[in-house]
DNA sequence: CCTGTGACACGTC
DNA sequence: AGACGTGCCACAG
């Protein structure tokens, strides 16, 4: 019901779980959504989403590599930087997010069983 | 109605 | 090791 057809509900209550401190990959929470490949359209959903305000964190939401968008988001990397800094994250002299420390586990501390095909830390240990 | 586009990820060269 | 091409699906014009 509430999923049925909407990606971008999905991709939103995903990444509204996205506990403070942690980020999330746009894989990731494709993967956690049970569309891996729809990875690209997930970053698309953030763009439709209604904001941190809305409920969507999408500051949170970073790519695998830990950068964050080029300057298509809400307010640019700068804005996204700061925000996730506010939260806990940690950053590297290169600007992206310490995935090593910052990679959320997928599980939600809210929710008791995780996701299906949940993502671990080991998985951004590349 | 059809074409193009888009905050990515993965496989292969 | 990096660079290129492909796949995916929904929304906009």
């Amino acid at each position: 019901m509430e999923s049925n057809g909407d990606f971008f509900t999905r991709a939103f209550d995903v990444v509204r779980r996205i506990p403070g401190g942690k980020v999330a990959t746009y894989g990731q929470i494709a993967r956690l959504i049970g569309e891996p490949k729809k990875a690209r359209y997930v970053g698309f959903a953030m763009h439709s989403s209604p904001g941190v305000a809305g409920g969507v964190p999408c500051h949170r939401v970073v790519f695998k590599d830990g950068s964050l968008a080029p300057g298509f988001a809400f307010g640019g990397a700068d804005a996204q930087c700061k925000l996730l800094e506010a939260e806990g994250v940690t950053f590297l002299s290169d600007g992206r997010v310490d995935m090593n420390a910052c990679a959320w586990d997928g599980r939600d501390p809210n929710r008791m069983g995780p996701p299906p095909g949940f993502l671990t830390a080991a998985e951004f240990g590349d």
